[in-house]
Parts: structure tokens; C-alpha cells; sequence
DNA sequence: GGAAGTCAATCAATCGATTGATAGACGTAA
DNA sequence: TTACGTCTATCAATCGATTGATTGACTTCC
């Protein structure tokens, strides 16, 4: 037994029924240990979920810097980053959602250090867009929506997104680029570079994927 | 008291610290009665929440089938449709997202039965892609991805949009069906209908706004 | 022998829900 | 008008169950 487990164990439960609607016992047992063990490998309840929320953010930001540092232009830019961030969202769907829907979860002082963290993420999409912009590479009427929509419908994946589904991994990735760059308006002459888009590693703390519910991937 | 100032009261806290955690005593306090009251006006605390998805989904299956009547083309109706969709959400976006994020507080049997709700508000976005797909006024590589970039950033608009913030609502209106649009490669020169873009109503159980966290909009 | 790991038992606190009771509004028969 | 019955709205008190967390004892391994 390692904290790796008790972290998967915890994640597959907080992904299906939230970080409020799961009991201690309930995560013990999950890991197949007693309560009272739990508290050995973590400090508390939310201690756990910082640690979760905590390790994702900064799993996001380190591939999304890689991604950036693989490409030079702007518009090229911008495929590695959505390529990475989709890729993270379906390689780790439920770390991802604990990420996005728990942050509420969090003592005022843990939740400010995490935003810390994702608003870092962001500046990534945001910097991007602006370079584009400014180089004329991209086009649209408000840049600000423009970054939210594209983020939003990455994120997005994790809700549908299953490894052995209809569309694979690289499919969903390119679609998303193409998408991204019709939103930008960027000429469909420069779509689709064959620098090859870049993948994600599998968080320790994401548990094994449930079966879908939905029958879209 | 009323049994909509409970919906209002239960929304603005399931929002903002979801249902597991929130109990039934603070409840009443923010409505200003006792926890014992409640349940005169609510079966039970799951029951509440039931009706407050519920009331959700058929509004807003009731104005997506609205907003579809008041245009002919697939082109026209998708701007309809997502500009009701982004009204919706802006106009009531906590109990759009209690309706999206507590699903799972839901008994199984509850579960399905608000699920077949949101298939059939979903329906309307792929019957209208389906048919653009088919007249050629649409151009994707995947439909159903397509459909669900879409949906999904127009339901991101609840995370930031506030009232009076940098843009209104009408120009989030405009810039999303322009994205959408982009999406599925509408040509520029069918851009924007000068029919008036759908507003949304109110819903009973939408609280007062609360403050915004972001400086986005 | 001591450090690390594990758990049954237990803590006070809180949970969702129910009880029995009260207060007031309304209708109606005398 | 008065008196009685009925219904709705409300709450303090309380129910058994569960919560997150702690303790002390037991085992295992180096």
C-alpha cells in the first residue's frame, strides 16, 4: 500500500460522487484499508484533495510549457498547446474533473494557491492567443471569449472521451486543432503541421477509466 | 415564504458548495425558516434538488424548441439555438450548474429520468447539425465532436459571464454564434441574421447574482 | 528494540429526517 | 356574533445514523 493508491482510490470516488459525498470509511475501504490507516499517508481528508487538485495543476502546467517550447510560431503554438491540453483532459479525465469541480472544496488560504496555479495554466492559452493576434496569424472579435471557448471545449473531452472508443486519441487532438484554428480563423493552408502532437503521461493519482455511460466516442 | 424562495436559497448554496455539502439546517437559515419547515414545502432534501434540475431542464428544452421555430435553415437555427443556449446560461447560471454538476446526487432512478431530459435538449443541437450537415450549409470532420465543442462552450458562459461586466449579453450572444458558425465553416456573407437573437427568461429558482471572482467579463 | 504500518474502538459533532405541539386563518353551523 | 372544527404554516426538541478525526494497542520488518 502507497499513497499512489490511496490517491487512485480516492479520485475514482470523488470523481463519481464528489469530495463532500465521500466518507473517510468509504475511501479506506476503497483502498482496502481502515480509516484510521489513511491518516498515516495523508494528513486529512483535505490534505488529500490538495494534494490531487495540487499535482494536477502543476502536471498541466509543466506539459503545457513543453508543448509551447516544441513550436515557434503562434499559430503552431497553439496546436501543440490544445493538442496537450486535450490530450492531458482524456489521458487523466477524472484527476481533471476532481480538479475543476472540488477547487470548492478547499479552505479559503488551499483554494487561492491552487487558483495561483491554474491561473498560471491559463496564461499559457492567454499569451499564446495575444502573440497570434498581434502577428495578425489569428482572427477574431474578442480574444478574451475566444480563449475561453476553446479551453472550455477541450475540457470538455473528459466528459466523453473513452480510450477504446469510436475516435482515437490523435483523431480527437486533430479535430481540436482544426476546430481551434476555424474559431482563430487561421487559413486552412497552414492547418495541421507535421510536427507530431504532443501526448500525455498518466497521473499517479488517476485511477483506472470507468466504463462509459455515453455512447459518443 | 414560498416554496420558490427555498429553490433560490438551496440554488445559490448548492452552487456555490455543492449538495453533499450543504445540510438541511443551512438550508433554512437561508431561507429564513426552520429545517423542520422545509420539509412542508420539500419531501426531502434530494427531492428539492429533483425539482430544481427538473424545472431546469424543461425550460430549457422548451426555449430550444422556441428559439428552432424562429428560423427556417439549419444555418439560421443553429444561431438560434446557441444563442438561447448562451442566453440560458447566462441569465441562470447557477441553476445551470447545479443542474449539470449534482446529477450525480441524484438516486439512479432520478438520474435517468432528468438524463432523458438533457438527451432531448441535446437533440435539438443534432438535429440542427444533422440537417446543415445534409444541405451542405455545414462543413465539419465530426459532427458529434462538433456538437459538443459547441454545447460546451456555450455552457462555460455560466463560469464568467456577469450582467454588467465588460460585455453584454448580446454581444456574448453574437461572438458565440460567430464561433459556432466558424465551427462549421458557414461562409462569412451568411454571418449574423438581422432576426433578433433569443433572449431567456429568469427561472424562479435562479438566486440574485452573486459577485463576480473573475475580472473577465 | 525501535520504527513503520495497521486496525478496532471511540470521540464529539453533525447529518437528514421526524415528532408533537402551537399559532393563526378560514369556514360554517348554531 | 359566537363557538367549534379544519387546514396550513411553523418550530423546538429529538431520533438514529454517520461524519472526520484520534487514541492506544497490536503486528511486522529491519
Amino acid at each position: 500500500m502507497d499513497i499512489d493508491q490511496v490517491q487512485r482510490a480516492a479520485v475514482a470516488r470523488f470523481a463519481q460522487q464528489g469530495f463532500a459525498a465521500t466518507g473517510i470509511r468509504e475511501l479506506g475501504t476503497a483502498a482496502g484499508i481502515n480509516s484510521a490507516t489513511l491518516y498515516h499517508y495523508v494528513g486529512s481528508k483535505h490534505d488529500l484533495l490538495v494534494r490531487i487538485i495540487s499535482e494536477c495543476l502543476k502536471a498541466m502546467i509543466t506539459g503545457g510549457r513543453e508543448a509551447l517550447s516544441a513550436a515557434q510560431t503562434p499559430t503552431l503554438q497553439l496546436a501543440q498547446l490544445i493538442a496537450f491540453h486535450v490530450a492531458f483532459t482524456a489521458t487523466n479525465p477524472q484527476t481533471a474533473r476532481v480538479a475543476e469541480y472540488e477547487m470548492r472544496a478547499l479552505t479559503p488560504v488551499a483554494r487561492e494557491e491552487m487558483q495561483r496555479l491554474r491561473d498560471e495554466y491559463e496564461a499559457l492559452f492567454t499569451k499564446v492567443l495575444n502573440e497570434g493576434d498581434k502577428t495578425g496569424e489569428f482572427s477574431t472579435a474578442d480574444l478574451t471569449m475566444a480563449r475561453l471557448a476553446v479551453m472550455e471545449m477541450g475540457t470538455g473531452v473528459a466528459h466523453w472521451y473513452r480510450p477504446h472508443g469510436r475516435l482515437s486519441l490523435d483523431q480527437v487532438q486533430q479535430n481540436f486543432v482544426a476546430m481551434a484554428y476555424r474559431i482563430l480563423a487561421v487559413p486552412e493552408t497552414a492547418k495541421l503541421p507535421n510536427t507530431p502532437l504532443p501526448s500525455a503521461q498518466q497521473l499517479p493519482s488517476e485511477p483506472t477509466a470507468q466504463p462509459a455511460t455515453q455512447t459518443v466516442n
